[in-house]
DNA sequence: AATGAATGAGTATTCATTCAT
DNA sequence: AATGAATGAATACTCATTCAT
């Protein structure tokens, strides 16, 4: 799944865990003083690898940021697709899919901040790659709309689901990338919040 | 207005023509290739500028990424401001201002593109200065929304203006940083979505 | 007397002036922060000049540092010449001129050291220039010992001298270039010890 | 011995080697064109070195420097040390001691003038460490006066050894920083003028 | 598979000097 | 005579990547 990256090391078992290091040690760095503050050595260390095993399991500094990209998207992705619920309406589905949302944003808040500032140092077909990720996140909530336009318990035109689907989720990263302007709201109440206004816009 | 950057140069006229048009080339080539991977030589250059004129006109290359954040602040608080119309009913001046605001994310997509990547790695005396200036668009809706509750016009609790504002920011961004998502929708067709859905946020 | 310095400037008086201004700045400087560390900035500002004035006074950064030097040895010169005594006895006139010259050195510190360190960025006609005045200081003591060798207050055979000359020189400048081993040592007790120190060189 | 310096290299042997392949290129490349005018290109090339891995062994410019003055000084030290002789009277071994300071003087003229010309530009705590090491080669002189005051073969109030020591230091280094001034002079002789003038200060 | 030393192109910034006004 | 804006060469230091061992 995603683009596959060469490596020199045969054993695939060895590449995941090794890369699982690589991506848990860079998601740190990355957080904390961005892409291009973070040199190739301290991942390198903060993997536990040496210089040169680095690019074993990898070819760039850009491999690792797109590997970094992809396995936030997973998360997220894997997280929400969990939750999802079995109600019967599909309204009630994507009160669940929203509130699971925001609370993912919220534990992620760091990673979801990466993608938006760094995902644009990534080569283009690396980046093509990551948007097609995050419209999968998209096409969740998409999912759910053509649901309850199926069962009428959502009251949307089907032309208007694809951007109420980008609203939703732009409304929720709000909480990650405007951080610093909510200092002094809880959680609770983004949440109520944000889920009326999108319900909102789902009724008649 | 902003924090005064340092120049050896005296003439206050000829500063502001040569920062003119240091902003004008930075904010192409930021948008282009980002701020890292410019040059304080392209900058130089495209700003018709020599190496050393550039700074002596500014310090470092983050008091030119600065100089931008502002710029590009400045343009839009402005144009959302000059554009603010003088309805009876606050619900209808805050339709105006949508659509106003929502024609400025537009023409400056880039710029908002810009603004939401690069700030990061702005120090952090002028990161904190251009989070009040995103914070003053805001403020206006924040106005607006307000005025709405006074004349009866919006109806909302008091408490929830302030994300509401910022709902209203983000909903307009998305046409901005969600742009690879949108190929296909036309403008009008994005303006009257996120319109209906804004209002319908106001009504009780 | 000395090198001839190149001015646009005709006015002669002006000139003196000027550069009177420039070299009282740049001993400062150059003694605080050594000739590379200070700018032709510094030196224009703090002379109470232009950028582009200073550059009408002295045709580069190099001959500030020679009229630096040239100025200092002209000072210590003109002190040591002055204190010169008339007593009878060659010996006696020399015992003065130490105590005059340690006197001097004490009070110049900061410049005898600047011709130490510094002299060698001079280019190199200049240098020869410098290395002159400093010989012309030496030749006072050269001159007093041959007046004790006449009048035999002092033994020491002819070809000697002009070490022993040297040797004043030195064992005075100890107090300049040695300091930070001198720190808790009388002035007094130096002056005693050096000139005993050469007055017994002086006798059989 | 002397104050560590960081290396990225864990080879200690390694960095012995490449720091001593530094030392010997910058006290070169020191000695003719002076510290500040001499690039850390020129250091790396002459060193044998990338420009990359000369700061895999040194972390600034300065360091360098101090490398260099702390490696003059044990030489000095080192070669003034092993030549202390065994005389019984102190005096004697005294007699030997300058006649060796001398030659080690003559040896590394330039490297004693790199030290008094270039020591300023040392970082403080750099600096503080190299007058500790020129103190140290004093000291040798100071144990040797102690020494003589013992065995009753040199005659001096206590509390004047310091200073003597330092005299003898700047009558031996004199032939380094006046070699201008000396040309015609034979090593012999200035040797045998300055012995004289430092022993008659041992004498009642 | 791993190490870590080596490479060298790349970059922000400074500053002596010039020159149009 | 004076100003101060402009120039552009120069330079210390960094870092992604390679490669001998």
């Amino acid at each position: 799944m995603g683009i596959e990256i060469a490596s020199t090391v045969k054993d695939p078992e060895r590449i995941r865990e090794r890369r699982e290091q690589i991506i848990q040690a860079s998601v740190e760095l990355f957080t904390q003083k961005g892409f291009h503050k973070t040199t190739t050595r301290e991942i390198a260390r903060a993997s536990g690898l040496s210089n040169g095993a680095l690019y074993e399991y990898v070819k760039s500094k850009e491999d690792v940021l797109y590997l970094v990209c992809r396995h936030i998207h997973q998360e997220i992705h894997e997280r929400l697709a969990d939750s999802l619920s079995s109600h019967e309406r599909a309204v009630e589905r994507l009160r669940h899919a929203v509130a699971s949302f925001l609370s993912v944003i919220r534990d992620m808040e760091d990673e979801v901040l990466l993608i938006y500032q760094e995902s644009k140092s990534l080569p283009h077909h690396y980046l093509r790659e990551v948007l097609q990720n995050e419209q999968a996140i998209t096409d969740i909530f998409v999912q759910l709309l053509q649901d309850g336009l199926q069962d009428k318990s959502i009251q949307l035109s089907a032309e208007d689901i694809p951007l109420v689907a980008h609203d939703v989720i732009v409304l929720g990263q709000l909480w990650a990338f405007r951080r610093w302007a909510l200092r002094d709201m809880e959680f609770s109440e983004f949440v109520s919040q944000q889920t009326e206004m999108i319900l909102r816009a789902c009724r008649p």
